[in-house]
DNA sequence: GAATAAATTGAACGTTCGTTTTATTATTTC
DNA sequence: GAAATAATAAAACGAACGTTCAATTTATTC
């Protein structure tokens, strides 16, 4: 046999992407093989090779599309004004938004960058610290106004990026605790992470959840 | 040839594990062969098997040890008087304090349980899960008491922990901030992050760094 | 409907994998 | 110093690995 009827180039390179993620989020990059991965999406490894020219490559193509992808649903959930609280309150949204989505290329990504070849590691590792950069200077941007109490702004930002990127290894949907409940409960912890001043209004304790800090999908 | 002058088993076994530990938090369990391994010891691949049956029985071992030492360090730790906020304090500053000192081997347990059978992955997690119970204990009772304000105790109990593990990502020793320091700057987030409550004494706001709270070895 | 392009198969390549077996040498015991 | 034991080397096992290549079938173009 060779060509199967119906068979689609664009069709299967969405399978070869799907299951790739998948296979790799269980069982590591390493641990998977090409013919398990062809057999999952159900053609021959040789297929394979049509669509990506090596296993790394396509290792790398599924980090690289993930890492965009965070970088542009910031880009669009990030507020045009407001204070640092603000931009604050919208980066954890949409941080943890963004990662309880994609469980499987979130772990693909954290889990895999040894599995890169030096150039491509490096490409990946330049979109994330511009990333983390962002946060940096939203963490300074308050710690000058005085929106934060902040030690030092890089240690700060890494702490931030950790806790609420760990997210992802304990939460699971259908449980307990909602999207939206998990996401309250971190930004408040953020804030409070952060000295961030809180005000009483109306014998209230006011939190930190605004308007536009609320979750945000897509 | 056969044994080579100066050989003991005792010397090997301990070469081994530090090689191990090493190579598989470099490139990960499935990357290092036992080959690779092998000529890391300055030994024959044939040799490894007198010292652990299966390559899956190294792994196993070092991840057992690993936290086996952990809680071995947690319970020399604790402190036997003092509320929740005291208890907090060593938790954060003993976990710190033991990953920091052992890069490596917390690699290989974060990263490689995947690659553990289902019996061994098991017994690793039940020795977290004891570990992480003891975390959400502290936590409740300074919920209870009035010293903290906490959402969630098994929600915020996992973000601490993973905010803390992640410092063995991106610190490196013999950088701008010692090891001191940035325990000193993670405790401050952690009771932030709790809602301790904070005391002002002689005009001075009172960190949460206390005696008992300070960073020990071993 | 013939010519061309796209998609896939099946077999094969050389390499490396974890592991086992057997033989050999160094060390310890008595 | 012989016998027993511990530690390793050397070679080999079958299986699996990523990848390539030629052949073949379906879909598209004109």
């Amino acid at each position: 046999m060779a060509r199967t009827i119906g068979s689609d180039g664009e069709k299967t390179e969405a399978a070869i992407r799907e299951a790739a993620v998948s296979l790799i989020a269980r069982y590591g990059y390493e641990a998977v093989s090409m013919r398990q991965l062809a057999a999952e999406v159900g053609v021959q490894a040789a297929a394979l090779y049509r669509y990506f020219p090596t296993k790394e490559d396509l290792l790398f193509t599924l980090m690289r599309e993930h890492m965009e992808g965070l970088i542009a649903s910031w880009e669009n959930a990030r507020p045009d004004d407001g204070g640092a609280a603000d931009e604050l309150s919208a980066f954890v949204a949409n941080h943890i938004g963004f990662h309880v989505t994609r469980r499987h290329s979130t772990h693909v990504s954290n889990m895999e960058l040894r599995s890169l070849s030096h150039e491509n590691l490096t490409y990946i590792l330049k979109l994330r610290a511009g990333y983390e950069k962002d946060l940096r200077r939203i963490l300074r941007d308050g710690a000058e106004d005085g929106s934060f109490r902040i030690g030092d702004a890089a240690l700060t930002a890494m702490a931030i990026i950790q806790m609420i990127t760990g997210v992802i290894v304990w939460f699971r949907p259908d449980e307990r605790l909602s999207v939206e409940e998990v996401t309250r409960n971190y930004l408040t912890m953020t804030m409070r992470l952060v000295g961030a001043s809180e005000t009483v209004e109306g014998g209230r304790r006011k939190e930190y959840v605004h308007a536009n800090a609320e979750f945000r999908a897509g």
